[in-house]
DNA sequence: CGGGCGTTTGAATCAAATCAATTGGAGTGG
DNA sequence: CCACTCCAATTGATTTGATTCAAACGCCCG
């Protein structure tokens, strides 16, 4: 079987996957949906909750790990970064956020955020509280729809995390995240030709279990083989110019000796 | 700062981390409490839904990635493993399911499941009909606070798996997941001193992100070091004679120049 | 202009993967 | 019951990808 020979990372399958392969115009389409379900999202939360508005500036801390759970966060324009505290001092960064994302799930059940949010640009969130929410969704059930498809989107995107940081090398991690970051854009409406990371590369290599060094050498590599390209003077920002391009990059990391 | 030095894997602080060390009486009465309150989950399910229940076997597909999303489940008693799979056949593991535990969340955002549940012992599932779930929820909210309790708790796990496949050498995953595997039995009150471990080491090397000659070398290890012992035939058969040196050995694993 | 931080790059090292051989248990059929 | 196969697991030898250590560069800001 072909998944088990690909990857040069761990494992054998084990519950035998059906191989879907991608296609791009239906990628465009499927990005356009997205573009659309986050407008009427908005527009859903901005009718029905009234939500506080609150500009943030880069670097603000949107919610602090160990506080007292009350409020979900959206985000309306802008974005952030997650990151997950460890009793031990241990940090990770376990996400991304942008428009139309939520943060905060992760204070439901205890009462109290596991992670801190930290803004990384200009921009404003918006701050639901949640019992006020949960009282809303009473006379508008659309609510309580988009509520959990935001929380099941999450997780199936710390899936994707996983099975990134588990079963990649390190150069098709950063140019897995990178085709994350483009996409992200993409389905918001934003230029993702050309990006401004606004992470270091010890923040990259945090959340992709790397050290700074790999990412600077991922990204030279990525730059060499020409899948990406880094502007004049700031090495943070760089243009792609085919996002399916990292796609195949991947793929290929997983099955060097088929290609 | 500490955490800078202590890991041997990537990063410096970037968020400022509150160090809460860890007590041992308070554990156990958090692992009481979490009884309890999976005690009283399972029954308002049972009183307020009348799920359907199902038993399953080893091997079993709970649910399949790709089928439509219709249903969530609980688990009742037995075990279950959840790979989440990718478009080009990578099977990652990515969760670890016991009582009480909820499956298909993942379904809800894109009415599809993206991971498969496959029961390791025999065990009851109860199927609820999400539909079913919302409209039960009007009738009685306490039921959609153990909902959203429920998948914040899974987005809050994944953030742990996530720290430990990038924060923690190859030893102290493997000891990691052990005590996970304690935890959650003591949890639900069942014998934690000697465990059965479902999975072979092939899987286990899958979820922590390491082949399974290495899972294997580190369980060798832990015995050697006397944090596990094998029984006298089965090696998947283990005793953990103390949960908090498993603990500890994380811990030093960090700071191997501090201990 | 100079200091500081983020980044790049090289060289040496190391942890984990790969390759390979062996053991041992479970199950099968003679 | 034993011989046989099959698969999981262990263990050793070797290779390799990523880390670590170190040095140098360049941008930004005071």
């Amino acid at each position: 079987m072909l998944s088990g020979s690909a990857s040069s990372y761990s494992t054998r399958p084990i519950v035998g996957a059906a191989v879907t392969p991608r296609d791009a115009p239906a990628a465009a389409e499927r990005s356009r949906a997205t573009a659309r379900r986050i407008g009427d999202a908005m527009q859903l939360i901005a009718r029905s909750l009234a939500p506080s508005r609150h500009v943030v500036h880069e670097g603000d801390t949107i919610c602090h790990a160990g506080q007292r759970f009350e409020n979900l966060y959206v985000l309306n324009s802008g974005c952030a970064k997650i990151f997950s505290l460890a009793g031990d001092g241990r940090e990770q960064m376990v996400g991304l956020k942008f428009r139309g994302d939520w943060l905060g799930f992760d204070g439901i059940a205890t009462g109290q955020y596991t992670c801190s949010t930290v803004a990384m640009d200009t921009g404003e969130v918006w701050v639901v509280r949640y019992q006020a929410l949960l009282d809303a969704c009473a006379a508008q059930p659309a609510l309580i729809g988009l509520l959990h498809g935001e929380m099941s989107r999450q997780i199936s995107r710390e899936h994707e995390s996983l099975m990134s940081v588990c079963t990649l090398p390190a150069d098709a991690r950063v140019a897995e995240f990178l085709r994350l970051w483009a996409d992200s854009l993409d389905e918001r409406g934003l230029r993702n030709d050309q990006i401004t990371l606004p992470l270091s590369r010890a923040e990259i290599g945090n959340y992709l279990g790397l050290t700074l060094e790999t990412v600077s050498r991922s990204l030279s590599k990525l730059a060499r083989d020409k899948l990406i390209a880094f502007a004049e003077r700031r090495r943070r920002d760089l243009q792609i110019p085919d996002v399916d391009a990292l796609t195949a990059y991947v793929q290929r990391s997983l099955a060097p000796t088929l290609q």
